[in-house]
DNA sequence: GCAAGGTC
């Protein structure tokens, strides 16, 4: 018997490349959640038979239990000492299920994840997905740390197996859990503090975050900067010579005074002179180096600021360009490239190319330069291009990241670039003036890298000891000028040195302050602060600044560095970090009316935002509807907030009323022709009214809105009130052929009547043009569906004598069936044979019991309806 | 509705 070993990296590409390395390029692959690839060899000396798969970055993420969700219902205080949980970051993709199932019957587990602490700690989730024991006598566990994904390397690493290290796991525990107390305890409270007070903040969430806090306070700092910036007047000296019939312009070595009597006193004594004379001629083969292999902070700065790209976008288009295998893994920290890594052949492939394809062979043909060493951060090899591309098989942006890659690149490899500078001193009046001039002697890598060639600058000749009449004497009066707004590259290079994010996070951070209408990006891809942004600022500036500085990041990296290295304990280190941030936590928010100041200053309140909607069920009085996002609803008489579903529009609804609450009913569509138009009562939707509601749709989503139905988010279509004319249990029809939803009627979809589910995105279309369409308190007799009552069009009824009503069930009258149709022109019925039965969770119409009416061959012959 | 970190 053949011992069966499990391999599994962080992506399914490094799952490829290892199981091509290990077998000498014969594996046969089967799809699964991730692909498996498989192989026979040996292990330890023995037959083995080998499957290599792979995770999709970390299985798990950390989160509060449910309890802890409901922003009404939880102190943010207690979300300190609160519990956390790992839940499967993509419940879709069914990884931990896959690791499972493919470690049955292995008696090894090779681990292959990254080598860095991240992937230290995704190692742990694997083992425990797998179940694996750490230190299993029978099955044992083994760690690959590999320098690159090169075959040598992965033979180097398969014969040096260690064990995965615990403390690097932990210490990445420790910051997943500092992290999220940290920023939801803060984003709560600031959340609901000011967006309780101001109404046109504009931003669905007051977010704070110990990465994209001090992000912001970088664009802050620099946006004071220039609003503090005093112009200051001052005078510079330049003479000007002609020489050789050129008009010469001369530097001051004193550059510039801040004097204009000192100036006009030296601009005297040389004027009285009016002869330069040339002390020193210098003439000096200056270099400019080829760069080091390019990393994912160079890549973006460069995307930024030569060719307009945001970081976000960049890496997007970069993902497709790895993904389609023109170039290599997109996140790296390195600029070192590998020992091992091919050269020729990554240049042979370029020497394809039509615009550089000459310098390639050239370089070749000559011998390529060695790289400069950069620094080897053990990640990933610097990017670089694979496949050779032409514009027409990338497209526009793509090509341009593209071909700077592959500029950048074949750089890397040529020569550095010399230029000749000059440099001719002058003395005049006991003053010293200058020229400069340069000459490029060797293109070098700029001829691949022209943005970064050294421009000619032509001097006449010059002898020491020449004496030359000045043809004229400028005193320049200038005014000194603020800096610009920060420029997204200087962003980053900000964000790099001070360690806050990583190369794959850095765009995520400055995407949110974006988002969070902290910033906006003006012309040039420079950041600019709203007033939003800025007050939140110096709001922290004037409570805690330590809350907005860069070092709350590096502090938290310090300390768990500390675990990482095994010098504390992770639990007491979690514990005492906790409790620090706690204490500030609650300093903050005792001195919240310091920044609140500053807000009250730039805001207006909720009572003067917003138009007139719709009638509290509490004071029957009117509530303002607030449009700004979050848009939500004020009672200026209760002082009550009630938020709305986001990203549509929101109308009264007939001033129909709750029957629970009195509140006035509204109606909310979301964007687009095919949008729901669902029906909601504010008081129900911020406070669901059934006991048990939470549980009964716990783990659902309303589609689209985004809204989760815990504890907030209930329109009438989620509601079991057994008599309103607006729940669920009025409005549904039948269950949903795709999901465990119901299908309920769009009350307001006149003429296109329609039925959406209430929980996917599942649209079925009803009779065309009827003049009304409603749900009758009569159920199918056969399949248990609501029955409906049409009322046709006069001119187009399809009844017999112009008849216009009709009632009937929608799946076993022939002639609504005949006019029902599901969306995108799938049968309505087709799915609806032989599915599962539901959990129970909706009370919606629709029994278990019906006939199906495909007339399908192989389907069950019931109708599978959700259990009532 | 919330953080930051992986990756698609």
């Amino acid at each position: 018997m053949a011992a069966k070993v499990l391999m599994v990296a962080e992506k399914p590409s490094i799952a490829l490349s290892i199981a091509l390395a290990l077998s000498g390029g014969r594996v046969s692959s089967q799809k699964g959640s991730t692909e498996v690839h498989e192989f026979d060899g040996t292990f330890l000396g023995v037959r083995a038979h080998y499957k290599v798969t792979s995770v999709i970055g970390h299985v798990f993420s950390v989160d509060f239990p449910p309890t802890y969700q409901n922003w009404e219902a939880t102190d943010p205080l207690d979300l300190f000492q609160a519990p956390v949980q790992k839940t499967e970051s993509n419940p879709k993709a069914h990884i931990c299920r896959h690791l499972s199932q493919e470690a049955r019957g292995c008696g090894h587990l090779v681990l292959w994840l990254d080598c860095d602490r991240e992937g230290e700690n995704i190692c742990f989730e694997v083992i425990e997905c797998t179940g694996f024991r750490a230190k299993d006598t029978g099955r044992k566990v083994y760690r690959a740390r590999f320098s690159s994904v090169t075959e040598k390397d992965i033979l180097m690493a398969m014969n040096n197996l260690v064990e995965p290290n615990k403390d690097e796991a932990l210490a990445v525990d420790a910051r997943q859990e500092i992290d999220l107390k940290v920023g939801v305890a803060f984003t709560r409270f600031q959340t609901r503090y000011f967006q309780g007070k101001y109404g046109n903040l504009d931003s669905r969430v007051i977010s704070y975050g110990p990465c994209q806090t001090p992000t912001l306070g970088f664009c802050v700092q620099r946006h004071l900067q220039i609003t503090t910036f005093k112009p200051e007047k001052f005078w510079t000296l330049h003479p000007y010579i002609i020489q050789n019939g050129y008009e010469l312009k001369l530097e001051w070595s004193r550059n510039k005074l801040f004097d204009v009597d000192v100036a006009m006193m030296f601009q005297k004594l040389v004027n009285e002179d009016g002869i330069l004379e040339v002390t020193d001629v210098l003439s000096k083969e200056e270099c400019k180096t080829r760069p080091s292999g390019l990393n994912t902070v160079n890549m973006l700065k460069v995307a930024s600021s030569a060719f307009g790209l945001g970081p976000q976008i960049a890496m997007q288009i970069a993902e497709r360009l790895y993904t389609q295998g023109f170039i290599s893994y997109p996140r790296t920290e390195s600029t070192a490239y590998p020992p091992s890594f091919d050269f020729k052949g990554t240049l042979g492939e370029q020497a394809k190319n039509p615009t550089w394809g000459n310098y390639v062979h050239w370089l070749l043909e000559l011998g390529f330069h060695r790289p400069r060493l950069g620094t080897d951060a053990g990640d990933h090899p610097p990017i670089t291009p694979l496949q050779s591309a032409t514009e027409d098989m990338l497209g526009n942006d793509a090509w341009r990241l593209y071909e700077f890659i592959c500029q950048h690149f074949i750089g890397t490899v040529s020569p550095d670039c010399k230029y000749l500078r000059t440099r001719v001193d002058f003395t005049s009046g006991g003053e010293l003036f200058y020229c400069t001039g340069q000459h490029v002697t060797v293109n070098g890598f700029t001829s691949v890298m022209p943005w970064m060639a050294v421009t000619e600058k032509n001097l006449p000749q010059f002898t020491k000891g020449e004496k030359i009449e000045i043809s004229k004497l400028e005193l320049f009066e200038g005014n000194t000028t603020p800096p610009d707004y920060l420029s997204e590259s200087e962003l980053i290079s900000l964000m790099e040195k001070n360690g806050i994010g990583t190369d794959a996070s850095i765009s995520v951070h400055i995407n949110n302050i974006c988002e969070r209408n902290y910033v906006q990006v003006h012309p040039g891809r420079r950041l600019v602060p709203t007033a939003l942004g800025i007050t939140l600022i110096r709001g922290y500036q004037c409570i805690d600044p330590d809350l907005c500085l860069p070092d709350i990041r590096s502090f938290i990296e310090h300390q768990i560095t500390l675990i990482a290295k095994g010098q504390v304990d992770h639990f007491q280190l979690v514990q005492h970090v906790l409790q620090q941030f706690r204490q500030k936590y609650s300093y903050f928010v005792k001195k919240i009316d310091n920044m609140d100041a500053l807000f009250e200053a730039q805001f207006s309140p909720l009572a003067d935002s917003g138009r007139v909607l719709s009638k509290c069920g509490k004071c029957l009085r009117y509530m303002k509807y607030i449009s700004t996002q979050p848009s939500r609803l004020y009672c200026g008489t209760c002082e009550e907030v009630y938020y709305l579903p986001q990203k549509g529009t929101i109308k009264l609804y007939k001033e129909l009323v709750c029957p629970l609450d009195n509140f006035e009913l509204l109606i909310f569509s979301m964007a687009g022709p095919e949008g729901k138009s669902l029906p909601l009562c504010p008081y129900c939707y911020n406070s669901p009214p059934f006991e048990g509601i939470d549980t009964l749709f716990g783990s659902l989503k309303i589609s689209n809105s985004g809204n989760s139905t815990k504890g907030a988010g209930m329109p009438c279509f989620l509601c079991p009130h057994p008599t309103c004319r607006h729940s669920m249990i009025s409005q549904g029809v039948c269950a949903c052929p795709e999901c465990n939803g119901t299908l309920v009627l769009d009350p307001v979809s006149a003429p296109k009547w329609r039925l959406y589910c209430n929980i996917c995105n599942c649209l079925v279309f009803l009779p065309q043009g009827a003049h009304r369409i409603s749900t009758t308190r009569e159920r199918c007799p056969d399949c248990d569906s609501t029955i409906i009552e049409v009322d046709f069009n006069k001119k187009t009824t399809p009844l017999k004598d112009g008849a216009t009503l009709h009632t009937g069930c929608i799946l076993c009258d022939e002639l609504l069936h005949s006019l029902v149709e599901m969306k995108h022109g799938k049968s309505f019925f087709k799915r609806m044979g032989g599915r599962p039965r539901g959990r129970g969770r909706g009370r919606g119409r629709g029994g278990s019991r019906g006939r199906g009416r495909s007339g399908g061959k192989r389907e069950d012959p019931k109708m599978s309806f959700r259990d009532f």
